[in-house]
RNA sequence: GCCCAGGUAGCUCAGUUGGUAGAGCAGCGGAUUGAAAAUCCGCGUGUCGCUGGUUCGAUUCCGGCCCUGGGCA
């Protein structure tokens, strides 16, 4: 019918193991979509099996963008996915498809619904310098220096959040306004202004997610996981390149160096994915406090088809 | 059977020269504006193995018993 001008999108949240891709195929087949990640990690390629990316088949199947697009070296934030995501978007919305977007960084979804405050570009030599003294000082001595620099933004961060107060340092150094600064200035507007907008967060009883996660890092393993973290080792990239970071690397990477005992290593990995886990669903009650929440992956399609 | 070392939070352990105990991890709650699978903040009652005794008071000292390691037979 009338569909450029009534643009709808499919939004779907949740914690990891908790069935969102299913759902978005599901929901995709049913309102002619194209699945949009919205995950951090899956971005990147190299690591499907243990970030859990959509399978080849099920790619081929539906359309799905974002996935695995990324080099494993570069580095994405959270502007440069809105940024993307939007593209594919307006591209889905030009063919007469509806965006479903998928994922479970809590903070895309954040900077999808209300958009982020225009920063200019920290140029690396900046980043790098201040990273460089939070190595050899330490984030409370740095918060020290924020807290002269620009004592709003200080207040606002614990002297231990050392990613945060870099942020802050770099974006003061770079633009010469404190970041609080630039959130007095209005946000870009929302990608989903004017947009029909469906969304449901699936957060399954805890247990049971739990016990999913578990089972899901035993397959990851049956798959190959040990293999992925040995290739993405050999590309030899630095430790803090965000794909290093993804739960599970560490510890197979350990084992791999004969450090670790493989049921440590699985142990240790299940761990990291639940305490994730957590932290996502602590995001959705408190960030997303207004989404419809399922415990199904049946509800959540029910509630984005019908609701 | 004897000797030694242990039995304290879900786990690994610390500690109390006698006044009923605390760390790490786990777990739970929270924060979250361009590295967010990141980065942080908060929350510690548990028959101190059981049982007698000494004591105003025992998880702590003494005896017995049970259990777990290790050693000797």
């Amino acid at each position: 019918m009338n569909s450029s001008r009534n643009k709808t999108a499919v939004l779907i949240a949740g914690p990891t193991a908790s069935g969102k891709s299913a759902v978005a195929i599901k929901v995709a087949r049913e309102l002619d979509g194209v699945i949009i990640n919205a995950d951090a990690m899956q971005l990147y390629a190299g690591l499907r099996v243990l970030t859990s990316r959509p399978t080849e088949a099920d790619e081929r199947a539906t359309q799905h963008r974002l996935y695995g697009t990324v080099p494993p070296g570069e580095v994405w934030s959270a502007g440069r996915w809105l940024a993307a995501a939007r593209q594919e978007m307006e591209a889905a919305w030009t063919q007469g498809k509806v965006p479903v977007v998928t994922g479970g960084t809590g903070l895309y979804f954040k900077a999808l619904e209300e958009g982020l405050s225009h920063v200019p570009p920290v140029p690396q030599g900046v980043r790098d310098h201040w990273r460089e003294r939070l190595k050899a000082e330490g984030a409370p001595a740095l918060h020290a220096e924020l807290a002269r620099l620009a004592p709003e933004d200080a207040a606002r961060l614990e002297p231990g959040d050392s990613q945060r107060i870099v942020r802050c340092l770099e974006v003061i150094e770079a633009t010469g306004k404190p970041l609080s600064a630039h959130f007095l200035a209005a946000k870009e507007a929302s990608v989903l202004k004017g947009v029909a907008v469906r969304r449901v967060a699936i957060v399954p009883p805890r247990d049971e997610l739990y016990a999913v996660i578990d089972a899901r890092f035993e397959g990851m393993m049956a798959m190959g996981a040990a293999k992925e973290v040995e290739a993405l080792l050999a590309l030899r990239l630095p430790q803090d390149v965000p794909v290093m970071k993804a739960i599970g690397v560490k510890p197979l990477a350990d084992m791999l160096a004969g450090e670790l005992a493989i049921a440590q290593a699985v142990e240790l990995a299940k761990r990291q994915s639940r305490n994730y886990a957590k932290r996502q669903m602590t995001w959705i009650r408190n960030q997303m406090a207004d989404w419809p929440v399922v415990q199904k992956r049946t509800q959540a399609i029910e509630v984005l088809l019908h609701g």
